[in-house]
DNA sequence: AGAAGGACCAGTGGTCCGTA
DNA sequence: AGAAGGACCAGTGGTCCGTA
């Protein structure tokens, strides 16, 4: 349903920012998510690919049959023009609202989440492919899935980026009211990304409270989210959250206890 | 149930083999699984500690509060006699029956399948200490488990030895009838534990096959071993079976329909 | 300044092979 | 010879910090 919407919003980015976008449409439209890819390839230079020495083999992310390499029904890396050019780094995100179209070199928040369902369908794939294998298959979403990605053309996806906005996408999937209501509270407010991502926490921390405070649990009660690893910090937010709280009701219970504030007050 | 078994057989063993065993029996039987330790500690030299440079902090195999380094209730590394003696190995494994005591310098196996239990019971303690502190926990036997059970003094645990022979664990998991059987047979037939090692993957690729061939969820059903990873070359037996098998009943069908065997025989 | 992501690093899963 | 396990290695999770 969300993922639906959010390919909406960005047909129309598509024709607000497009331009020379439907150069790639033909090689990146093949994954069936490919409305997003293209206004961003759009603004984007041929990527370099960097080769490292050894070919490793055998495992899943390898062997894409001819989805791999461009396959041909277009140009590739050698022979065509922009070869020593630096690939541009996507543009930065700005907080938008629930289908709000990010204008000019911006990507809306839309499109960051729908980053992480195209990374779902990477997953997917690559499951498939090891069980048809026999080898093990990945339940999260690893580095072998980003370099899929990768190597399946998505080059703008990437685990730093990915890592970075995870509790972001979890409060979307868990409680989309209050992402939404967020969202538009930081939009209005002027707030740069970071400051939103920062204010992502809280209502996240809230929630684990409300569901005994075990955010694995959380997370792999929820099938979209269950995929990817719980960020750090959420988990050391919960963590010293619980402790306060804890903390705070053993507190409470003491001085209940005493009668009164007048014993042991700290 | 085999657990207790297991311990029985080797109290026994214990009493053939034992003599300077109790010494160690104090700080040894503290986890409560001491029996087996005794045992092989008879025979074992006081282990050299090889402290690398760095010293690794803030995780749950760290910090054991006195259990570490003997407690002092007993000589530690330094201050007693054997200081530079190399730490025996183990004895190497025997093939025994059910219940049977291994003679001389050897190992049986209910002793091998006793190691997985206690590795079982250093992941819980591993995963105590995780939650309590907020920190990711493991689900399966990790390298930072065989860590804990080393600085436990579990020196005998290592991961070479209990990866090699988890798929013969497996087999006493998941049909104990099966795995009896085997040991007998094999004993009877004076076979080496090479031998019995490997004659356990055949009837646990039975058993696969008879549960549609998915070994990873056979094992993640059984709640002793879906702590231990799949090996690898179970894995590829399962699949190269599943393939096999396919093949055969494609031709089968494939006979059926033609009418006969006549039109593409392989 | 705010942000994207290449690239590094400590510790992992896996198991080889020098050892006893 | 058969077997135990130290130690290595490729690829991982995690994220810093040089870059734009």
């Amino acid at each position: 349903a969300d993922t639906a919407n959010a390919i909406d919003a960005l047909s129309q980015e598509g024709a607000t920012v497009g331009g020379a976008s439907t150069a790639r449409e033909g090689s990146r439209g093949k994954r069936g998510v490919g409305t997003w890819e293209v206004v961003v390839a759009g603004e984007r230079k041929k990527q370099q690919r960097r080769k490292k020495g050894k070919t490793r083999m055998g495992s899943a992310d390898d062997n894409m049959n001819e989805d791999d390499n461009e396959g041909g029904d277009e140009d590739d890396d050698k022979g065509s023009g922009e070869r020593g050019s630096e690939r541009q780094r996507e543009h930065p995100f700005i907080v938008t609202e629930p289908g709000e179209v990010a204008r000019g070199k911006k990507n809306g928040l839309d499109y960051l989440f729908h980053l992480y369902e195209q990374c779902r369908d990477f997953l997917i794939q690559v499951q498939n492919i090891a069980k048809e294998r026999g080898e093990k298959c990945p339940t999260k979403v690893t580095n072998q899935v980003f370099r899929y990605a990768k190597k399946a053309g998505a080059s703008y996806i990437n685990k730093p980026k990915m890592r970075h906005y995870v509790h972001c996408y979890a409060l979307h999937c868990l409680d989309e009211e209050a992402s939404n209501a967020l969202r538009r509270a930081f939009k209005e407010r002027g707030e740069n990304v970071g400051a939103w991502r920062q204010a992502c926490y809280k209502p996240l921390v809230a929630l684990a409270a409300r569901q005994g405070w075990d955010i694995d649990a959380i997370f792999n009660a929820h099938p979209r989210l269950a995929i990817w690893y719980v960020p750090t910090r959420l988990r050391q937010l919960c963590h010293s959250e619980r402790s306060n709280a804890a903390a705070a009701a053993a507190a409470a219970a003491s001085s209940c206890i005493s009668g009164g504030a007048d014993h042991l007050p700290f």
